[in-house]
DNA sequence: TTATTAATTTACCAATTGGTACAAAATAAT
DNA sequence: ATTATTTTGTACCAATTGGTAAATTAATAA
């Protein structure tokens, strides 16, 4: 029974799991935002007191970021596992389907941290605000490489501009953000999906 | 020169125009969303004390609900007027290119009133968030209607799903306003359009 | 047992929030 | 002039915000 013995840090232990707090407070960020999640929502969901909180993560800001960490690699790696694909259309599936199982993992729709946090003051002047904007921006253009690789491949419609086409998904991806917050269900943004792959320009095969 | 004489009011004359007044306080909605605009700073803009502004607009809430109602009637005009257009890909058209002018009526792109509040606490436990979300799901049914009308014109493709197609429509309208907030240009929003006119089920004029 | 380390608890802080009481000022009606 | 009416200005309020000082507790190392 000499199991693999932890090695525990000196004083006293903590009473949380960084990784399990991380993950509740990233529920509650998604639900409200940065601005409408106060302290005392955060320790009354980690059930924790505000001096415990700040030794562990710093404040707010660094609080936020670490979720925004644990979020990136986390639920939404689908966010650059989809483009591993090798279809680019099936990319483009993936990812906004991906997208929408996220926002209703939960029976009430949570929003999408990013977005729910979009109007927030504090994020604009801490900078973490550009940080995401960077991020997604990042992403985009690695959608744009893929439509054009897809484009090489003969996979899109040669009139198909990438550039156009990236952010016309990225826009649709917030989009559906929004829409879940407002109420639509999930089954109607799944046919939503259905219908951007229908209008998807993909190359029309070799006339029969 | 018996020209027209203005009744005016009882009391002490007003310092300021309820009109205008209205048009900065949407300003600074529309900027900062409604939770991030304090009292300080909408009394800081509109050049008067807090007694005055409760007295004229009641308290934060209503004087948003005022906003809101010149927003519509005013700016987002727009939104209804498009829906009178004959061919609704042109209806489609106007209302994207519309959206995009009003965000960037401003040189630095205001976001959308609407948008920019959805995260707010306070707007959804006063029921608020509630209208605006009936509000627009009012308009999308009317697109829908608009494009059930379109297909039986033979304007669209016969496999077109106008529930489908609105939600479509409207996803990409809240889209821009996230594309504005983050950064993308005016211009990539008008190419944006463009792609998805490209893409949109027009039915295919028959075979030449 | 004692010292060391690190977490917890309680209590507090300054700043900001939305909102208001009350008196002074400006106008119209008498 | 006086009164009635309405807005303005000053000063304030309770509640909430993010954040912290200091003492206490629980663990390990000596």
């Amino acid at each position: 029974m000499s199991g693999e013995q932890i090695k525990r840090p000196r004083g006293r232990p903590r009473k949380f799991d960084k990784t399990v707090a991380l993950e509740i407070a990233l529920d509650l960020f998604r639900q409200k935002g940065f601005d409408n999640t106060s302290l005392e929502d955060l320790t009354r969901a980690l059930d924790l007191n505000r001096p415990s909180l700040y030794a562990a993560f710093g404040n707010k800001e660094t609080l936020f970021q670490e979720v925004l960490q644990a979020y990136i690699s986390g639920p939404s790696a689908y966010f650059h596992e989809v483009l591993n694909e090798h279809s680019c259309i099936e990319m483009v599936r993936k990812l906004l389907i991906k997208s929408i199982e996220l926002l209703f993992y939960n029976e009430t729709p949570y929003g999408c941290l990013v977005v729910m946090s979009t109007a927030s003051e504090q994020l604009q002047k801490t900078g973490i605000q550009q940080q995401l904007v960077n991020a997604l921006q990042a992403h985009q253009q690695k959608l744009v490489a893929c439509f054009e690789r897809a484009k090489q491949a003969g996979q899109l419609k040669h009139a198909a501009d990438p550039e156009r086409l990236a952010l016309y998904v990225v826009t649709l991806h917030k989009g559906l953000s929004l829409q879940a917050i407002n109420g639509s269900s999930k089954e109607a943004l799944l046919a939503l999906v259905d219908q951007v792959i229908e209008l998807w320009p993909a190359a029309t095969p070799a006339a029969s």
